[in-house]
DNA sequence: GGACCTTTTCAAAGCGCTTTGAACATTTGG
DNA sequence: CCAAATGTTCAAAGCGCTTTGAAAAGGTCC
């Protein structure tokens, strides 16, 4: 059934049934109330092709998806997915992904711009020599980006969690309770969210007077065989005496991997060392679901997955306008595994002595 | 950049260039190159909404993304989704997803196929009570489903792991290892997977004559918090001489929270219970990446979805003919957390009155 | 009743592509 | 050298919708 049929059908002109199907206002109600049951008992639905040849509007949003044998979409991505279907489904629109090895991006962008599949993008994971921001410009696609470049005057709308912010709290935490040894085990710092977080501690450490010299600082992708690797490598042979004894950690899933080097090793949080993670509220994984319930910065992605979608249909229809740029705090949420720093006496030294068996 | 602006640069028709573009034979190489080479220059892509309105072809999958309050998609999906995409990017489609809260999963159907936004779509987490095969069908789109409902003679074409012999496997190798008291924390039952998965774990304990009485069944949603939850209720407060020493699991998330309460009831593995996990072979949390390492059932959601992908622009494009229907077999990984079942006599009483304490 | 608005409907022209059927150009075979 | 066969190009007709500009119908007022 299509359009010229259902004219055909009802006799009157095509017109007239686009325009009382789309509400404008120039067709009369009794038309109108006729042709929205007629359409609805033949299960009529324009052809959405067709329609978006003559509208020019794709009704979708797009996503270039990177995928190839370095690339591993994570559970980020399905929560942010997920909080991004909700709203999209409100608004009624789709979402298109545009599957694309990491090299061949700037195609997938210019064919997107090109192909007129969909009305906007949105960019995630900004990388500290983002080519993107640009590149969608240059190529007229609207957008809207999820976290932000390394300098961000460059006017460009965003949202973004306050990841310096969250770093920073989370790290004064650590020193008002005595930890003068810090690690910070971050994720890639090719990312910018792993630089901010970086900074945020630098800064925290700074105005507490602590070197910065004296941070172990490790980037890496946020995985748990990451957190193991890294946590093992970090307290496994170090005195008792100079190791760390605070930790902040990327993500849920690098803490999995260093309680894991915990237990092994025999640390117990918060005695031994306390721990702060960057928590983004995943339904599948909580931090009230460890041993010993973790402290965390939360944020939650799926919550930004919805307001991204939000602001970008805003931004297509042009009612946002201009270079929105948005961020959120990030709540420090303490539980049980930060503590007082051990103190340097008998006990560390016992436990030590302990984890050497 | 259109197709008439080029055709008149070029002095050709649009059918000749549009052949030329398209790969027709009845086009001289000469001028192919020429327009080849001239589109190129000129960054002509033809819009892709005009083409799908003239060819009635999409160029695209959908998926009916299902959101809202009680659903959540897990990362099991972002896994499925990698391989998907990375096959979609070999055959040059998109993905569509389309969000739809479970009650309004039907409209959103009808709303593809009168739309024809999509070539085809495939169906996931088959329940029992399964209607979009009927529905899809009716509908007359092509489609593909990821798993299978629990009549399978009804003549679709799917795709599904052999969930039956799997856990028929897993239950086996407990049985011979001397267990004689078994748990199963499986998915939510209304999924067929998890049905198919309980009837393999039936097979095995009758063909080793153990009453099905016996087992100890569960279903929840697989997370660490169920698995937990379950594990606690099934361990805490029972007679080490009665309690199961052999437990199957559906999910690493799910091994993860059964793993805490081990840990918390100082349960070890194997000494005091055998587990086997189904792993899906997530990037970012593997059966390695376990205290003791995990003893498995494997299959790769990733490789499934590659698989669908493939098969179902095959579908749609009519190389894949009738009813096919794929059953992959599981691999059974053995590591370590599978031992011999625990003698009855003293050893066990003297750690359950340590977990007691 | 006719002039003038306002409301309602319509025919036709796109949107940018693919594809059909015909025309023109070039070879080939006898 | 001409007819047939083959190779190459083209004009025009869709695909199914939206939207423009004009026409028809219905009201209002003096």
């Amino acid at each position: 059934m299509n359009l010229k049929q259902l004219s055909e059908l009802l006799e009157l002109s095509q017109t007239t049934i686009s325009r009382a199907l789309n509400g404008y206002p120039e067709v009369s109600e009794r038309t109108r109330l006729k042709v929205l049951e007629a359409a609805q008992r033949h299960g009529y639905k324009p052809n959405s092709n067709a329609r978006k040849l003559a509208t020019g509007r794709a009704g979708s949003i797009g996503y270039v998806l990177p995928v190839g044998r370095n690339v591993d979409l994570d559970p980020h991505f399905v929560e942010f997915l997920s909080g991004l279907g909700e709203h999209a489904l409100a608004r009624e629109v789709d979402l298109s992904l545009t599957p694309a090895p990491y090299e061949r991006e700037a195609e997938a962008y210019h064919r997107i711009a090109a192909s007129r599949s969909v009305d906007g993008v949105y960019l995630s994971s900004m990388r500290n020599d983002e080519q993107r921001i640009s590149l969608v410009r240059k190529l007229g696609i609207p957008f809207l980006a999820h976290g932000r470049a390394l300098i961000p005057a460059e006017g460009y709308a965003f949202l973004d969690i306050d990841n310096e912010g969250a770093f920073h709290d989370a790290t004064r935490l650590l020193l008002h309770l005595g930890h003068t040894r810090l690690a910070f085990i971050n994720g890639d710092t090719d990312f910018t969210f792993a630089v901010h977080r970086l900074n945020g501690v630098i800064r925290a450490m700074t105005a507490h007077g602590l070197p910065i010299e004296t941070l172990q600082h490790h980037s890496a992708a946020m995985n748990e065989e990451n957190g193991y690797r890294l946590a093992m490598a970090l307290f496994r042979d170090t005195d008792p005496a100079t190791r760390p004894t605070g930790v902040l950690s990327a993500s849920m899933f690098t803490t999995l991997g260093i309680v894991r080097a915990f237990n092994q090793l025999r640390l117990r949080m918060p005695d031994d060392v306390s721990i702060i993670t960057h928590d983004d509220v995943f339904p599948f994984l909580k931090p009230e679901s460890f041993t010993v319930q973790l402290t965390t910065t939360r944020s939650s992605i799926r919550a930004a997955g919805a307001r991204i979608c939000e602001r970008l249909v805003d931004i297509i229809s042009g009612v946002e306008a201009g270079a929105v740029q948005e961020i959120w705090p990030v709540d420090l949420v303490v539980r049980a595994t930060t503590g007082p720093a051990p103190a340097e006496g008998k006990r560390a030294r016992g436990r030590a002595a302990e984890a050497a068996e």
